[in-house]
DNA sequence: TCTTTGTATCCGCATATGCGGATAAGGTCA
DNA sequence: TGACCTTATCCGCATATGCGGATACAAAGA
């Protein structure tokens, strides 16, 4: 029961959502959350462990980088929840913007500086 | 958006999930979910408040009591959140265990001080 | 109007959480 | 090993939220 309450608390920032909301395009890794978001590494992966805590994300190193995607296979609630918002959150202004920087960005080969097609 | 990530931060307490799965059986008012969850008044009373705000719950005053109800009417997400925490929550020990305590409640018809069929 | 009952809000205090710079830790390559 | 990159954690500080007694407000009846 705590942890149902802590599942809904990972979701009770605009962050979070916005996070999980990128990630429903594929995995990404935390410097390509800090350029889409614009926000310090610190904070953006602070919200990513809440997300990995809560069971909503998971993470997987590979080389330097650290992979984040959504976790399907959480428990019920989660995976319920996870489905729920990826046919809510598309509707929200800002959720449609971050989709579009995440797509400059992408694009953007120069920026690929933590992508592993790139520069290496 | 920062209205959805209120709604989920209204979810993240325990206290106001054993309120809404209480009040899925039916409207309560502030004293019988006093009774039940054994919560002085004002700290019940904000956490109606709290659900209020997010638009999961409406209160009706009928006399001298308000009862709270689920509003089902509220914007879709709240909606669909209120019809998966009906699946979810009753999964949970001490959700049933609060059932059974407000049917108990309920049938003793000595503690139904605010309930308009008691002695009045 | 006065009293009683039920509810909402106020208050001070305690705890939880967020922030972002600084630092530590993990990984790669020369 | 040492330099460098990415990520995780630490730190002090600020804000948000919860608590529950005290108080204010609302409604009904004498």
């Amino acid at each position: 029961m705590k942890k149902t309450a802590h599942l809904f608390k990972a979701l009770s920032e605009e962050i979070r959502l916005r996070i999980l909301a990128l990630l429903q395009d594929g995995e990404l890794c935390v410097c390509d959350l800090m350029a889409v978001l614009e926000l310090p590494q610190s904070t953006v992966s602070r919200h990513l462990t809440y997300l990995r805590h809560a069971g909503l994300v998971e993470g997987e190193r590979r080389g330097v980088w650290m992979y984040y995607r959504l976790l399907d296979s959480g428990d019920p609630l989660a995976r319920d929840l996870l489905r729920l918002l990826a046919g809510h959150l598309p509707l929200f202004e800002i959720i449609r913007q971050d989709r579009q920087a995440l797509a400059d960005y992408l694009a953007d080969k120069k920026h690929n500086r933590c992508n592993e097609g790139a520069n290496r």
